[in-house]
DNA sequence: CAACAATGAGCATTTAAAGAACCATATAGT
DNA sequence: ACTATATGGTTCTTTAAATGCTCATTGTTG
């Protein structure tokens, strides 16, 4: 089942700022909620959850409308973000596949 | 209905850079991804669409799980981020609330 | 200031994602 | 090397998000 969520400060709050930022976007570009929508393939109302930070639409229409009215999520463009999740793609090799927990207690959380 | 959709490179890519950040952080933080799946309060199959880069997961949970491992979305913590939130605010009190577009074609697509 | 376009919002239907419980495989630690 | 455990992957069910209307409201521009 699809559970009802709560989220935190700091999530509203980034969801909040990248609405925003994918408002100004579409603002600045002289494109209205209809033409933006028909373009990212949604509908207007899906396209004004987003813009509102609403947290339950799927990240990668998200992502697709702010990369429509240029909002960069990792202030990258195509190919640097592609160097990135290359390096990353390494990082990730050298780190242990698994997390392996000692019997005892190892609670690190105080 | 919800459609199937088709994202774009840089979509997808931001996706997957997302997602190994959230891998390698969690990696870092020993955790395993029973764990932190619990503590997002979502299933390790979620988790892993996430670590995975899968592009229907809702992004109220990716950015909260970010958050439990440390990743920053906008390189900003709690405090700037409301800045920025407000600043936002500001700006689009500035902009027009509503594009409207003359009858003949101004298509600036060119 | 009037007309019309853009936005906001509600509702029923559809559907894909999340959940829950599995088993198989890989891997870290002894 | 063994073994316990973490991870990967599957199936079925559930449920909330997206759609596709429609209507109301706001706001721009002639």
């Amino acid at each position: 089942m699809k559970r009802a969520r709560s989220y935190s400060r700091v999530t509203k709050q980034a969801l909040s700022i990248l609405g925003k930022l994918i408002k100004a976007g579409r603002l600045e570009r002289k494109l209205t909620a209809t033409e933006l929508s028909e373009r990212a393939g949604i509908t207007r109302k899906t396209l004004r959850n987003i813009e509102n930070g609403e947290a339950g639409t799927e990240i990668g229409v998200v992502f697709e409308v702010a990369a429509l009215v240029g909002v960069r999520l990792f202030d990258f463009d195509d190919r640097t973000l592609a160097m990135h999740n290359a390096r990353l793609e390494e990082k990730l090799t050298l780190l242990p596949k698994s997390v392996r927990h000692s019997k005892q207690e190892v609670d690190d959380d105080f």
